[in-house]
DNA sequence: CATAAATGAACGATCGTTCGTTCAAATTGG
DNA sequence: CCAATTTGAACGAACGATCGTTCATTTATG
């Protein structure tokens, strides 16, 4: 076999794919360090351990990185939508989900890509539009799970689930700021998070 | 009266005043429209109307002025922690104060700046710790309040009405995020955010 | 050998800050 | 009360550094 077009192209394409992901690994490194303005290409083609002009062969510019760092963020998500449309109770359920979601948000590095990512994200609309479709893909999923709590009777009726599905995940997100901010454990607001997002549920027995 | 040089230094001092507020009020102009790293030195002088050296004589820098930038926001919850401070009922109270905060923290200046403002905090640590006081202090004053709530019996016992107060603010704040974020009304959510907020606070009649 | 990958010098722009200078107003001395 | 002197606000050129990006060139590879 004289010629194998593609295969010597994906081959290619691996190595490009690897030094892709290479720089993307540099790139968020040098964000959490220093911060997206704060970095420049110099430092992040330094990081990869690349030279200058062999950043701009993988990417159009900087801007493209943090895009594609905002999409790879998207990932970490799967794994808890995957635990959301399980067909398990919705009580059980959501206390997972609290739980998975706090520690995921919780990590230092995703509180400060998730800040760095959305205060570009106001006068990028790319970005915006990035993270907002990651954020209601997470509210849906959610919002699914409440209404088949109510259904099943382990939740109250309430006016609008989906925008309690937001609260719930702006609730965790909040905590997930200050216990990096604060430097406090997200262990320790676990407890009262539980309680305040059950107590909001739960249906209400009637007095008698 | 030949000598009144205290008189005498209050005029200058006034000038210089003005001028320090023009400035200031040029730099949230300028965060507000291209974001703090996107603005540059020249662009506030301009905006203020004065000289780039001047700048210089009132400000020790480009960071300076954004920490003056985040006390100021700070002025905007006065009226907010006097009305928690009211003595009338805990719920009527909550009532208002979900309203007022509300709409103060979703005003698309409050939001951008406040993330502006964040994003900087994250490496800087005065302006992190002028961030966290405004923090606690809000949350104090919002404890006090659930507590004396709790103790005439309007709303449940909680296990942490600290940590309940900083859920509330939280939960708040994350609203007016996305009500800035993703151009919906503030007032659409209120309703929502309320009902949340007090099925997560009020008694529950126990079964008989 | 042709083609793609990799390099780093170079570009123009802009960054935050410093500098020497100007000048009007305040202070002092006579 | 006027003249001499001190003060500091205002200015914008200049500084060195760094920004994101481009490009001609070299190196490696299928």
């Amino acid at each position: 076999m004289p010629d194998r077009p593609n295969t010597i192209e994906t081959k290619r394409e691996r190595a490009a794919a690897k030094r892709r992901s290479l720089i993307l690994e540099a790139a968020m490194t040098c964000f959490l360090e220093r911060g997206y303005h704060q970095s420049g290409v110099r430092d992040i083609a330094k990081q990869a351990g690349i030279s200058l002009g062999n950043l701009y062969n993988h990417f159009p510019g900087k801007h493209d990185v943090l895009v594609e760092i905002a999409a790879i963020e998207r990932a970490g998500l799967e794994p808890i939508l995957k635990l959301l449309s399980q067909a398990r109770p919705a009580k059980t359920l959501l206390k997972q989900f609290i739980q998975k979601y706090a520690a995921f948000v919780a990590e230092p590095e995703s509180v400060i890509l998730t800040i760095e990512i959305t205060s570009e994200a106001i006068r990028k609309p790319d970005i915006g539009e990035l993270f907002l479709a990651n954020r209601n893909e997470l509210v849906s999923a959610l919002e699914a799970l409440i209404r088949r709590g109510i259904a099943e009777g382990d939740f109250r009726a309430m006016p609008d689930p989906h925008e309690t599905a937001h609260s719930i995940v702006e609730l965790i997100d909040g905590s997930a700021y200050r216990s990096v901010l604060s430097e406090i454990a997200m262990k320790k607001m676990l407890g009262n998070l539980k309680d305040f997002i059950f107590a909001a549920l739960e249906v209400k027995p009637r007095r008698t």
